[in-house]
DNA sequence: TTAGGGTTAG
């Protein structure tokens, strides 16, 4: 380092201060603690303290703190600590480097505290890395007190800082002391504010500051764009980015087209999305991560995985969001096997996985219903150190449930140390769905007792136990739960209610239910279809399809399915018919899938018109001739009608088709048995041990006390089994006698 | 001392 030649000697030449202030603001720190380093060997004496905030500041970038608390003593033996510029420079120094507490101390001894003083130490307390948000808070007030002003980086810390607090009124008061004290014309501040609403959930705050605002600049525009898309309001957010369009002054960056992306595939707009990306790709935006990713996740969730895939392999640079966010693409548009090798090549690129790209890989093993590929990844969760994640270990849960492994994730379940919302309705979930309904209840009395919150989720997952159980009493205390909680007014819990009264047959209750639901969607116009459908009553279920087409409601797959489901339960074989007719020759839009047509052949099938169940599977299109249920539900219908020519072809058709299925076998032995073909019906039955066919036996619900008792055919591990076969027979043999009587009688 | 809005997941 060659000292400059300007030095007067004995002292610090003006210019060599001047030199070092604008080396620091240059960002040549090492040249400046060098020439500092040279000025202390060579023992010039330090005659004033303006060269410290520049030495210090150097320290605290090149994260020498060795050298900046030597240079904090050199202060301290000169007695220039009491310059509050020092002062100010030195706290800084301490809280940049992690050392909160040293900070405070200068900040204690302080003499001449001023404005920058205040607003250095509320800067540290607010730093992201910071845990003493709330001290920050302290000190602001004590601040205030003191008549300091502070400055607007230290008020939009301040308004970040308070998206931590839950306190909403926290944030209310601090909106009031914006107004009074006039920062409140401020962008920047009105902005951060705006977020701070945005935050809360507030909208209505929100919108109201962002019409009041007389200078909108762009990240005014993104942020309230982007504050609609998190609420879930993307239609509106489209709108409004409409609007920003119009205005001349202000221009979309990539921070907007961001919250746009994401609006669309909220609202699975993909013409707007497509717009939108051919503006980015013209204003040179494409070329940012951000917007690479959320591209890739809006053609995902538009259920365009090819388009997802074309900007992913385009993206001149990925992170590990983008992989996941391709890998959660394939996995939202069913491409499971395709999103496991994908990951193959990322292992290959050197990227690493991250707890998400382990939720990712956790769903395709799920829905392919790989309980080896489970496990594989399950010891990568714990090779990888990712054991005790919730995130993860939810998800493991999850996979293992749906593996018929529920014994594995109630394991795991048990083994955790902390345990979230997801965990408990997750398990609950995964009970439920294994017929455990009172392993399910009790998990939840639990989870209530160890004063877990729940939510709308949870409360879907004990509607479904109750429905699953069957048992009125339950559904009318989850019902009473629903609306203590405040989530009955939801469209999805309201619709899991009237499900579940109707699976009770209270068909009277959901109908209740119904009629109060706010915001009815078409899934609950469908549920109730289905519900009078389940119950039988068929003629309802009709009106209340009429009615919601006067309303304007557009029916969909499903709730088609429920009305032909209803007419074929309910006999009414040739409303079934000609409402299929209208809707197929209507503008309703509708394309039969295969779940139709097996629906009709049902119906037909029923009504034991096996030539026109046969007529509708000769006409239905080609790819739907190879479903089994189609077949199945003919096989049904020749069981009815013994119609056994039509039969055998059936038989072989559903057998072929699903091979490991049960249906097949158990109808075709039923059928066989019922023309008196012993031999036939032994060798179906045969067929279903040799093959290793998992039967779905029926079972009976009887509630005794508040424990339900499951019964199939047969079985005899009730614990007083005997006991009620005996009964059985005594009840059988009651009959018996009356019949004899209504004999004698007739 | 120095500031405001963005992507994936159970």
């Amino acid at each position: 380092m060659r000292i400059p030649a300007t030095i007067f000697p004995g002292s610090i030449s003006q210019n060599w201060k001047q030199w070092i202030k604008e080396s620091t603001l240059q960002g040549q720190w090492q040249e400046v603690l060098s020439l500092y380093y040279e000025i202390r060997r060579i023992g010039i004496p330090i005659l004033d303290p303006s060269l410290f905030p520049s030495v210090l500041k150097c320290c605290t970038n090149l994260n020498n703190f060795k050298y900046g608390t030597s240079v904090h003593s050199c202060i301290i033996k000169h007695g220039f600590e009491s310059f509050s510029s020092v002062g100010n420079s030195t706290m800084d120094f301490y809280i940049k480097s992690g050392f909160m507490n040293y900070g405070l101390t200068v900040f204690n001894l302080m003499e001449n505290k001023d404005s920058v003083t205040w607003n250095v130490v509320i800067h540290g307390c607010f730093d992201k890395k910071s845990s003493s948000k709330y001290e920050g808070l302290k000190f602001f007030k004590q601040a205030k007190a003191e008549g300091f002003k502070p400055n607007i980086s230290t008020l939009v810390l301040i308004l970040q800082a308070l998206r931590d607090f839950s306190d909403t009124n926290l944030g209310f008061c601090f909106h009031g002391f914006l107004i009074r004290s006039g920062f409140l014309d401020v962008v920047s501040v009105q902005n951060s504010l705006m977020s701070l609403y945005v935050e809360y959930g507030e909208m209505v705050c929100a919108k109201m500051l962002f019409d009041e605002m007389s200078d909108r600049d762009c990240i005014t525009w993104s942020a309230m764009i982007g504050g609609f898309v998190k609420a879930g309001d993307g239609y509106f957010s489209l709108q409004l980015f409409r609007e920003m369009f119009g205005v001349e002054e202000v221009e979309p960056d990539e921070l907007t087209v961001v919250s746009i992306f994401k609006a669309c595939s909220q609202e699975k707009d993909i013409d707007i999305g497509k717009l939108v990306h051919c503006y980015a790709v013209k204003r040179g935006f494409n070329v940012d991560v951000y917007v690479g990713n959320s591209l890739v996740d809006m053609y995902s969730k538009c259920s365009h995985a090819n388009l997802a895939f074309e900007v992913f392999k385009e993206m001149p640079e990925r992170n590990i969001v983008s992989w996941n966010s391709i890998l959660s693409g394939l996995v939202h548009n069913e491409l499971y096997a395709k999103a496991l090798t994908l990951f193959g090549s990322m292992q290959k690129e050197g990227v690493e996985a991250d707890e998400v790209t382990l939720v990712n890989l956790l769903q395709s093993c799920k829905h392919l219903v790989d309980i080896g590929k489970c496990k594989s990844i399950h010891s990568r969760v714990i090779r990888m150190g990712f054991e005790f994640n919730e995130l993860v270990v939810n998800s493991l849960i999850d996979a293992y449930a749906k593996c018929d492994l529920v014994e594995l994730g109630q394991k795991l379940f048990n083994g955790m140390e902390r345990r979230d919302m997801v965990s408990w309705s997750t398990m609950i979930t995964a009970f439920s769905n294994a017929g455990k309904t009172d392993e399910a209840l009790n998990l939840f009395r639990e989870m209530v007792l160890v004063k877990e919150k729940f939510n709308s989720v949870t409360i879907l997952s004990l509607l479904e136990v109750c429905a699953v159980s069957a048992e009125l009493k339950r559904c009318k205390w989850a019902h009473g739960l629903a609306i203590r909680s405040g989530f009955a007014s939801e469209v999805a819990v309201a619709t899991a209610l009237l499900d579940m009264y109707s699976k009770c047959g209270e068909i009277d209750l959901s109908r209740r239910v119904f009629d109060k639901t706010p915001n009815r969607n078409v899934v609950s116009w469908s549920a109730m279809i289905g519900a009078y459908g389940m119950n039988g009553r068929a003629r309802d279920a009709l009106d209340l399809f009429s009615e919601m087409e006067i309303y304007g409601l557009k029916p969909n797959a499903v709730t088609i399915l429920c009305l032909l489901s209803a007419c074929s339960h309910g006999g009414l074989v040739e409303e079934g018919k000609s409402l299929f007719n209208r809707l197929i020759s209507s503008d309703h839009g509708f394309e039969p899938n295969s779940a139709h047509y097996s629906c009709m052949v049902d119906m037909l099938g029923r009504a034991g018109i096996i030539e026109s169940a046969m007529d509708t599977i000769k006409k239905m299109p080609q790819r739907f001739k190879d479903g089994a249920s189609i077949w199945g539900a003919l096989l049904s219908a020749c069981r009815n009608s013994s119609n056994s020519k039509v039969a055998e072809g059936a038989i072989s058709k559903v057998l072929e088709l699903e091979p490991m299925g049960s249906a097949g076998y158990l109808l075709g032995s039923s059928m066989y048995a019922a023309n008196g073909l012993w031999k036939e019906a032994a060798n179906m039955r045969r067929l279903v041990k040799e093959k290793g066919v998992k039967v779905v036996s029926g079972y009976s619900l009887i509630h005794v006390d508040s424990k339900a008792c499951r019964f199939v055919a047969r079985d005899g591990y009730h614990e007083k089994a005997q006991q009620i076969y005996s009964m059985v027979e005594e009840l059988h043999g009651c009959m018996r006698m009356k019949e004899g009587r209504n004999d004698l009688f007739n």
